[in-house]
DNA sequence: AGTAGAATTTGAACCGATCCAAACCAGATG
DNA sequence: CATCTGGTTTGGATCGGTTCAAATTCTACT
């Protein structure tokens, strides 16, 4: 009963059982075409020498499909269990993959090394990316492989990369219409990334220029808004967060150091919205009373947030599914799906006070 | 730019750059090894014909190693990312997967035949098992396949099954005692299912002939401390539920439809309590006055409900690490784990009234 | 120049299956 | 008895790499 090293092969079964690998393989892939006789033969055989089953890795190389999709970020794995907004369009994801009986395969890494290997080994049909921050070289790596993938959220401008994302300019410009056309005229915008690994409060230029295509086109949204409403967009506090708490709260610090603080605030991600949600009921500040917050995403979090989060929705679940239905139904042709956002609106907004 | 075949293979390289197929494989795997002037020349060769390195479909037969870990379960594949207890749990897998920098492939499917050949072709190095419900047909299937694997929550008693998990009678009889201890003496039990698909009020028999292992402990150690405390384990009302919503609301219409309503209520896993929890405030009953909740798991969810759950907390995460840390050391020995619980009060537990 | 020793390169074997054309076999038909 | 037919079985080719012993080419030194 010891631990002793067993490699019980196809044809080690098909040679006790006295007959080529070719029936032996027949036993267990078409059992039908093979006599009767034999194939208990052969079933008997296999079970006498602990035989289970033919390994998939070398099926695999005479198949070519793998069935399962990879899905790539890099972030730590947890992060497909521990981010609200990845948790909800992994369930599309899950769902499309379940409808389809793919499997999913995750790859990321602790660093940018083990990630190309682990990107360039696995094993999958393609790929779905999340390029949320700094993807970049996500992408890349991804692209080199040669597999169909496709980039969840537009990170980038190129159109020879295939993406499902939503138009972040029209989304974002309806969150801040939304708190115009509710009286609000003193903003401030809780940005993500520019361009990778940076934070702190930005100047109206250094926002216009952001490399990543998302974070400029939510700020362009933004920024059209305020100005349609008259209000002077180059007075407007941008503050480049990591979409953690930490850079979160800082800008919050920020923002409300000045003489006149905001009455609203444009969050690039619920996560961010949420974090401002607790500082702001920390330092005792009324929502929407003083402050109105609005997010960006929809993920489910803000709902039973206190108050609960008014917030531009995007289909994540959706995404997920389209992507999926990409991959598996690649024919070649790279495709950028835009989905449409929705503004929710919950408790965090309301018209300002005077 | 149209749709092409392209099957690029090593051995196309190996030609168009005028070197062995040995020599091209170097390249790529041991570039050390080979003349800069040759492995320029593969390179530029590999650049020319669009190849994008070894294809790890060939590399893998070879090598045997897969370098990624299945998780299993016969639910479908979103369990993975909406269930409470599994998120946790994957988060402790994600961290050792990442510290190891092994991959994770989830496996499931919709229907059973689906899940045989799932498991059956899944590329992994070794399963982990969520069996939680009806995981007897899964343990088997994942046992057939002749890999190192783990089954997470001993659902089975069988021995030369390798598992980890929690001492569900020490854990079960730790709730029951915390509300003994309180004052209580009339409880009720929401139980999770008996043998698979059942549902439904139980009697006291009928629960004590349980065939899942860890529902049955569970019941154990409930009625050990109900009958410790001088109550009449008989008189218990016992509900068999689903693990869901509806048959949670069903158990509590029955308990609360006798003379005399529990004024303590035992739920076999949190979500079933956090139901309860809802469904106690939707009529009005107040939580912890009248009656009081005890959940078991201690998912994070618990923490922020309304009033918190007391719970019975098991090390999920760590079970989890635990898990990946068998499947990647694994020496041919099987072992089962049994981590300890830890009961969290919080403020759903207080002595009943009057 | 001659040669041991190091550095490279080669080519065949192998990993574990599936696939398929050809061979085989038994019974039916002419 | 030869031929045809349909169901089975066989064995070689193939999938796309890695590996390693042997062959070849370089280097350095006498």
């Amino acid at each position: 009963m010891d631990a002793k090293i067993k490699p019980v092969r196809l044809a080690d079964v098909a040679k006790a059982a006295g007959v080529s690998h070719g029936t032996a393989s027949n036993v267990f892939s078409r059992p039908e075409i093979v006599r009767e006789e034999v194939r208990e033969r052969v079933r008997a055989a296999a079970g006498k020498l602990g035989y289970g089953g033919p390994d998939p890795k070398g099926r695999l190389l005479r198949a070519g499909k793998v069935n399962a999709i990879g899905v790539a970020t890099a972030e730590p794995l947890s992060y497909f269990f521990d981010d609200p907004f990845a948790r909800v369009v992994m369930s599309g994801i899950s769902e499309a993959c379940d409808r389809t009986g793919a499997g999913i395969a995750l790859v990321s890494a602790a660093n940018e090394e083990q990630l190309a290997w682990n990107i360039r080994s696995a094993l999958v049909d393609g790929f779905i990316v999340f390029c949320l921050e700094g993807g970049s070289r996500l992408v890349e790596l991804t692209r080199e492989r040669g597999l169909p993938f496709v980039a969840l959220d537009f990170g980038f401008d190129d159109e020879r990369i295939a993406a499902i994302g939503v138009d972040d300019v029209a989304g974002a410009r309806r969150a801040a219409r939304h708190l115009a056309g509710l009286g609000h005229r003193r903003f401030a915008i809780l940005s993500l990334e520019f361009d990778g690994g940076g934070h702190g409060p930005a100047s109206f230029e250094r926002a216009s220029a952001t490399v990543y295509a998302g974070t400029r086109d939510r700020i362009a949204g933004y920024l059209g808004a305020i100005t349609e409403a008259g209000a002077d967009p180059a007075s407007v506090p941008i503050y480049e967060t990591q979409n953690d708490k930490a850079t979160t709260h800082a800008g919050l610090e920020y923002f409300f150091a000045a003489e006149t603080p905001p009455t609203a605030i444009l969050a690039m991600s619920d996560k961010v919205a949420l974090y401002a949600l607790d500082w702001l009921a920390a330092r005792g500040i009324p929502v929407p009373g003083d402050v109105s917050v609005v997010g960006f995403d929809g993920v489910p979090e803000g709902e039973t947030s206190e108050p609960p989060l008014t917030t531009i929705a995007q289909p994540m679940a959706e995404m997920g599914r389209r992507a999926v239905e990409m991959i598996l139904g690649f024919d070649g042709t790279i495709r950028r799906e835009t989905l449409d956002v929705e503004l929710i609106v919950r408790g965090s907004t309301s018209a300002p006070r005077g």
